[in-house]
DNA sequence: CCTCAGATCCTTTTT
DNA sequence: GGATCTGAGG
């Protein structure tokens, strides 16, 4: 099966071939040797595809077919970016260093979009906000547009707009039908109004650093062709899991020179879900007329029994490119099927297998528990803490979402880029400092009206009697520091800037104050935080850097038992894998298989088939009979996935009586485990195919915006440099101070003699004329 | 202005 | 079952 491939063209294996080709086998060689025009390698899993990949890249650099800066490598996950850095590196050694386009899309994306900032209307310092600044803003917007948040989620919103960045649409290029997934046609309103709030912000969201960068190559052909001559090659990992907007972006790249070669799996494709297009690999020949495939098919890592439990259960999707892997390998058990009585007991039964095998001398680390959600894996951290079982969570929270994280992130970039309104915000009050609503309210109203950032605005409002003088002490201390900070910039390094500032902020001594076991964990995080940015150069470098690829690695001290989801696991590989929580509902989902029909079921199997793959020596699939599902006992049967593992290559066990078979035959036709949502109305409503349908409801939202227009018509009569129509002896009116004449006037700032109050200093925009 | 308690929401996967 | 939001009370 591995001579199918035309491999004669190259020369065979000799002991003179560089390093980088010995044991190679031929598929592989070709993917290493056939260096120019367009190649597309198919690779199962556990081929050698990243052995492959590495090869081709120092092949290309020692036969000086192209320099290391000459070759645009592009990955998914920071993980694979950095091994496929190490890799290379040991190859050819040092010269790594000068790959400074090997990443992932996003961190490729930032990195050219910086060079061109100006042309996106960005400054080259913008900001990247991440997910939960991105429904802060997202939420706001929608407030001032009047559209009832509860109706519109801020979360719906965002999931349009990531779709259709993923697809490489701006706001003008939205069809109706788009348009119409949000407040009933206003989604490009929206989206319009989000983008133009993240230009003022000067920030860019994920989806944006591909955007910004698609729409500049398809419009710009001074910077089109500046990128086609720089990269000689291009390889692309992952394939599968391009979206459009990558696509479109890696075509318009790879046109000019089409030494594009593309790696991927449509068995492994997993990410749909965001955007991901398999059709991207299945059109690769017909983009690229001429293209070599070359499929990747012996499997080096797993035991023929496992393989063919994978293989099996992967022919039941149609639509494949197709691959049929093969092993050297004759021996190894079967994958195990294991039906316990519930959830507990799953985590019970894989803890005594993990002892056993310790006891056998197998290092934990060599072992992992495979889930489809996250949440699954609370049940087992239950258990292994009982029982003193070490282990380690990848996923969930990474690093820097944490709140802590997050604060001190946000001071930074206050003072790294003054126009940063999110994290104005959130340091605004954070640590408290008596500056409530009330104030804030206050600085967004001058900040409207100025059009002024709020950081801005905060300094400005201090020249006037708006805010009540705790407000403004407080204020005006931390907008000293701010200003300090800023000073600092240029001559501190960012380290011991975050020192002083947590310091200087008072955040560290209200955390040292508290003296709790979580306020002395978050210290720690802090001084971990500036630990991490002694590497860097400026400010700017790092935030970057924490923002795209900073992500939590526990420190492999301990041997540990791994947990983490399936994606997560992508591209991973153990000794001993355990696959827990396959019923129907869990895996696959209940919610793939409402919204997303036949393309979710495959989606799902493909999953599972990414899941089951990962395993080298031993696979253990489990499913329980019982599960607690959001706080309610469920009953459920097994998941499909396990009818359709070929028996030959498994082995069933049960711990309840009467066998496997005989509780599922029971089990297999009882009702919708899911029954219990469905009976409740609103829960069901929420069901279905999702928020497409959502969408479409008729609502009854009608309001008009009406904050909007007002704040608008006050934006433009006011200029920055004062009002013309308030000049001495105008008589004014102030929502606080009520009526008074005008004594002074110094741009934007009055001083009035108030009727009741007295005289005060105001900011121009806070009176009317009265 | 802050804190606490109750109500309400949400539960897939990630750069 | 847990995180998050909202409203009442200190």
């Amino acid at each position: 099966m591995n001579d199918l491939a035309p491999a004669s063209e190259f020369p065979p294996p000799s002991a003179s071939d560089p390093a980088y080709l010995q044991g190679l086998n031929t598929p592989q060689r070709e993917a290493v040797l056939s260096s120019d025009g367009p190649v597309l390698v198919l690779a199962g899993a556990g081929t050698g595809k990243t052995a492959a990949l590495t090869a081709r890249l120092a092949h290309l650099i020692a036969t000086r077919r192209a320099w290391p800066s000459e070759i645009l490598a592009v990955t998914f996950t920071n993980k694979a970016a950095r091994e496929m850095r190490e890799r290379v590196g040991k190859i050819i050694g040092e010269a790594v260093e000068g790959m400074p386009w090997l990443g992932t899309f996003h961190s490729i994306g930032a990195k050219m979009l910086r060079r061109h900032a100006e042309l996106v209307g960005l400054q080259s310092n913008f900001t990247i906000i991440d997910t939960d600044d991105q429904l802060r803003l997202l939420k706001q917007l929608i407030q001032a547009a009047d559209i009832d948040d509860k109706r519109w989620p801020a979360r719906q919103l965002a999931g349009c707009i990531d779709r259709w960045k993923n697809k490489g649409l701006n706001p003008h290029e939205l069809d109706a039908a788009e348009s119409e997934l949000y407040a009933n046609g206003r989604g490009q309103e929206l989206y319009t109004a989000y983008q133009d709030r993240l230009k003022a912000l000067n920030a860019c969201d994920f989806g944006d650093l591909l955007l910004h960068m698609l729409t500049l190559l398809r419009t710009d052909r001074a910077v089109l062709e500046q990128y086609q001559q720089k990269f000689k090659y291009i390889l692309v990992d992952e394939y599968q899991d391009t979206n459009s907007s990558q696509y479109l972006w890696l075509r318009l790249l790879a046109q000019a020179r089409k030494n594009i070669c593309c790696v991927g799996d449509d068995d492994q494709s997993i990410y749909s879900w965001r955007g991901a297009e398999v059709a991207n690999i299945l059109r690769f020949e017909k983009d690229f007329p001429g293209a070599r495939i070359i499929r990747l098919e012996q499997n080096y890592r797993s035991t023929p029994h496992i393989l063919g439990a994978a293989s099996g259960l992967i022919a039941s999707n149609s639509d494949r490119l197709g691959k049929t892997l093969w092993t050297e390998v004759d021996a190894g058990e079967k994958v195990r099927v294991l039906g316990v009585w519930d959830g507990p007991e799953e985590a019970r039964r894989i803890g005594e297998e993990l002892e056993s095998l310790s006891r056998r001398g197998i290092s934990l680390d060599r072992t992992a528990i495979l889930v489809r959600a996250q949440f699954q894996t609370r049940e087992f951290e239950d258990r292994f803490i009982a029982i003193g079982m070490p282990y380690r969570i990848i996923g969930g929270f990474r690093f820097y979402e944490r709140a802590e994280i997050r604060d001190a992130l946000a001071y930074l970039r206050v003072v790294n880029q003054p126009a940063d309104d999110l994290a104005f915000e959130r340091i605004f009050n954070t640590p408290k400092r008596g500056l409530g609503d009330k104030a804030l309210e206050k600085v967004h109203r001058l900040a409207r009206a100025t059009g002024l950032p709020l950081s801005a605005a905060a300094f400005q409002i201090l020249d006037s009697d708006e805010l009540p003088a705790r407000a403004r002490t407080a204020l005006t201390a931390l907008m000293r520091g701010i200003a300090r900070w800023r000073d600092l910039l240029a001559t501190m390094n960012p380290a011991d800037l975050a020192r002083q500032i947590l310091d200087e902020s008072g955040y560290t001594q209200v955390l040292q104050a508290e003296r709790s076991v979580e306020a002395s964990g978050r210290l720690e995080n802090l001084s971990e935080l500036a630990r991490a940015m002694e590497e860097y150069e400026s400010l700017g470098d790092f935030l970057e850097h924490v923002s795209l690829v900073m992500d939590n690695e526990a420190a492999a001290d301990e041997a540990k038992v791994t947990m983490m989801t399936i994606h997560g696991a992508k591209g991973l590989e153990f000794e001993h894998v355990f696959l827990a929580g396959w019923e129907e509902g869990v895996f696959p989902s209940q919610r793939a298989l409402d919204e997303g029909g036949m393309a979710s079921l495959e989606e799902e199997r493909r999953l599972a088939y990414v899941a089951i793959t990962r395993a080298r020596a031993s696979c253990t699939i489990v499913h329980a009979a019982n599960r607690r599902i959001y706080g309610q006992w469920t009953s459920s049967i097994p998941s499909r996935f396990i009818g359709e593992l070929p028996p030959e290559h498994v082995e069933e066990e049960s711990s309840l009586t009467g066998g496997a078979s005989l509780w599922r035959a029971g089990l297999s036709e009882r009702d919708d485990p899911f029954a219990h949502l469905a009976r409740d109305p609103e829960r069901a409503a929420r069901r279905g195919p999702g928020w497409q349908r959502a969408a479409q409801v008729p609502g009854g939202f009608n309001a008009t915006p009406q904050r909007v227009a007002e704040a608008r018509s006050s934006a433009i009569s006011l200029g920055n440099a004062g009002r013309s129509d308030v000049e001495i002896g105008t008589r004014v009116f102030h929502q606080k101070f009520g009526y008074g004449l005008v004594a002074e006037k110094e741009g934007n700032k009055l001083e009035i003699d108030f009727e009741n109050s007295g005289r005060k200093r105001v900011i121009d925009s806070f009176v009317s004329l009265a």
